[in-house]
RNA sequence: GUGGAUAUAGUUCAAUCGGUAGAGCACCAGAUUGUGGUUCUGGGUGUUGCGGGUUCAAGUCCCGUUAUCCACCCCA
C-alpha cells in the first residue's frame, strides 16, 4: 500500500463541481453581456504583482491579508487582492496605447489571507467594470446603471444600492476639526448598520469628544428621503460642497430615468478602502442584509498617481460573485439542475458504432450538443448516465433504425418515444425543447 | 490572526455507563424486458477528519492538528 498524499485543499480554497461551475460560467456570461452593452471592453492583468506596486498606497489592513512572497529570482512579489489596484498600474503602464475615458471589465479571482466565513473564502472570484478619464457625474450615474443592470439582469429581486459620498463627508470632519482622524473615524462609522448607534458613539467619543461624537453620529444616521439628508448633510458640513453638488446632479439622472426608488442616500456608507475620493456605493439584498453587499465601489481620483503623473480619475464597481451566488443559492434563484449535453446517443450495438458517431456529427452541425455513450453496457446503465448529467434526450439506434436510416428519440423526462424518425424530424424534436 | 461550536457511509442521522459502528434514502452487482420509475435476488459501500495519549477496550475521555460554521477584525 502506497502512501497515499491527501486530496485535500486549503483552507477557504474551493473546488467547483460542474453542477456549480455551469450556473457560475451562465452568471459570468449574463455579466460580461450587460457589461458589454455599456460598451466596456474586456482586459486581464498577471495575478502575480511587485508587491511594491499592489500595496503602493494600500492601508496597513490589506497589508496583513495579501499574499506574498518571494519567487525564484528573490523577487518580492504578492498575488493580487482585488482588481482594481493591479487595474491602475494597468492604466499607467499602457497609457499610450488606450483611449480615455476607457471603460473596462475584469472578471477573475482575487485571494486575501482573512478568516472564512459563509460567502467568504480566501480565493474568490471579483467582477469588476471602471471607467477611468473622466471625473464626471455621468461617469459616476453609469456606473450605478451598469450595477442596477447587471444585478437586474440576473434575476435578483429585491436589491437597494445604498451610496454615499468621502468628498462630502471628508468636508464634514475638516468643519468639525476631526480630519485627521479620518481613517479610524469611517472605519467605525462604517459599522453603524451592525452594531448599532450606541456602540458607534461609544467608540467616536473615545477617539473625539462627546459633542463631536454626536455631531458625526447626527451625520451618518441622517434620515428622511435623499433630497432631505443631502440637504442636511450640506447644512452639517457648513454648506454645499462639490460633492453635494455633484451627488444632486447624479439624483436628477435617477429621476429622469425613472430608477430613484433603488438608491437610497446612507451616510454612513463609507467603504472600508482608502483610496475613495467621491461617490461610494454597496448594494444589499433586501431579504438578505446579513451576506453583506453584493456589489460596492466608488470614485477614486488618485489611485494610479503612484504610478503614473497623467491624471486618470476613476469610478467602478465590483460584484462578488461568490458572495451573490450565495444570495442566489439562498433566495432559490440559481437554477442548480443544468445540462450542457442535449442528446445521448445510446450505444446499442457493436457493429453501428462508426454509424453513432456519423449521427452525432450531424446533430452537432445542426446545433444540438451530442454525446455517444462510449462503451456497450446495459441500456439500463446508459439510462442512468444521461439522468446523472441531467440530459434531456437519447436516441437510439439498432439495427431497424439502422436499415431505414431513421433513429429513435426518446424523452428521457417525460418518457414519451419518438420511433422511427427521419433524423430531421428529430433534430426538430430535440432542438424544439431549447431553454 | 483571536475566541467559541462542530466533524460518523454518497446523503440525512443513530450508536446508552467507554464494550469493537447501524437505519432510511441513495448507490452497486445480478435476473427479466429493444426503452431506465415497478418487481425479484444479493451487497454496507466506513482510515468514525487526521495524528498521538489514557485504557484490557475509544466514535465516545484527554492533547495536538486540519477543515467548516459563528463572532471579532475586515471586506466582496
Amino acid at each position: 500500500m502506497p502512501n497515499l498524499v491527501q486530496p485535500k485543499v486549503l483552507k477557504g480554497f474551493r473546488d467547483f463541481l460542474p453542477e456549480t461551475e455551469i450556473s457560475r460560467k451562465e452568471i459570468q456570461t449574463t455579466l460580461e453581456n450587460t457589461f458589454k452593452s455599456f460598451g466596456m471592453v474586456p482586459i486581464d492583468t498577471p495575478i502575480l504583482e511587485y508587491t511594491e506596486v499592489l500595496l503602493g498606497k494600500g492601508s496597513g489592513e490589506t497589508d496583513k491579508q495579501i499574499y506574498r512572497f518571494q519567487d525564484h529570482g528573490k523577487r518580492d512579489v504578492a498575488m493580487r487582492f482585488d482588481l482594481t489596484v493591479p487595474f491602475a498600474r494597468f492604466m499607467a503602464a499602457n497609457l499610450n496605447n488606450l483611449y480615455l475615458p476607457f471603460k473596462r471589465y475584469h472578471i477573475s479571482k482575487v485571494w486575501r489571507g482573512e478568516n472564512t466565513q459563509r460567502g467568504r473564502y480566501r480565493e474568490f472570484t471579483q467582477c469588476d467594470f471602471d471607467i477611468v478619464g473622466v471625473d464626471s457625474p455621468e461617469a459616476d450615474f453609469e456606473i450605478l446603471s451598469i450595477m442596477y443592470e447587471s444585478l437586474t439582469a440576473l434575476g435578483i429581486p429585491d436589491i437597494h444600492i445604498h451610496i454615499s459620498h468621502r468628498g462630502i463627508f471628508n468636508a464634514f470632519l475638516e468643519y468639525l476639526g476631526v480630519k485627521e482622524n479620518s481613517a479610524e473615524i469611517l472605519r467605525i462609522v462604517d459599522k453603524l448598520a451592525k452594531i448599532g448607534e450606541e456602540k458607534v458613539l461609544e467608540q467616536l467619543e473615545e477617539l473625539t469628544n462627546k459633542e463631536k461624537a454626536s455631531k458625526i453620529l447626527e451625520y451618518i444616521s441622517a434620515d428622511g428621503s435623499f433630497d432631505e439628508i443631502l440637504s442636511k448633510l450640506e447644512e452639517l458640513s457648513g454648506g454645499p460642497t462639490e460633492g453635494s453638488k455633484r451627488l444632486g446632479t447624479i439624483r436628477k439622472m435617477m429621476l429622469n430615468c425613472g430608477i430613484e426608488d433603488l438608491f437610497i442616500l446612507n451616510p454612513s456608507i463609507t467603504r472600508g478602502l482608502d483610496y475613495y475620493t467621491g461617490i461610494v456605493y454597496e448594494t444589499f439584498l433586501d431579504e438578505l442584509p446579513a451576506i453583506g453587499s453584493v456589489c460596492s465601489g466608488g470614485r477614486y481620483n488618485n489611485l494610479a498617481s503612484i504610478y503614473s503623473k497623467t491624471e486618470m480619475p476613476g469610478v467602478g464597481s465590483s460584484i462578488g460573485l461568490d458572495r451573490l451566488m450565495a444570495a442566489l443559492e439562498e433566495l432559490g434563484v440559481s437554477s442548480s439542475k443544468k445540462s450542457l449535453t442535449k442528446v445521448l446517443i445510446m450505444n446499442m450495438d457493436d457493429s453501428l458504432k462508426g454509424h453513432y458517431f456519423n449521427i452525432a456529427a450531424k446533430l452537432r452541425k445542426a446545433g444540438i450538443n451530442t454525446e455517444v455513450f462510449l462503451e456497450q453496457k446495459k441500456m439500463k446503465n446508459q439510462f442512468t448516465f444521461a439522468e446523472r448529467k441531467n440530459i434531456p434526450f437519447a436516441i437510439i439506434i439498432g439495427e431497424d433504425e439502422y436499415k431505414e436510416n431513421k433513429v429513435s428519440v426518446k424523452n428521457l423526462e417525460t418518457r414519451e418515444n419518438f420511433n422511427m424518425t427521419n433524423i430531421e424530424d428529430a433534430i426538430k424534436i430535440i432542438g424544439g425543447n431549447k431553454e
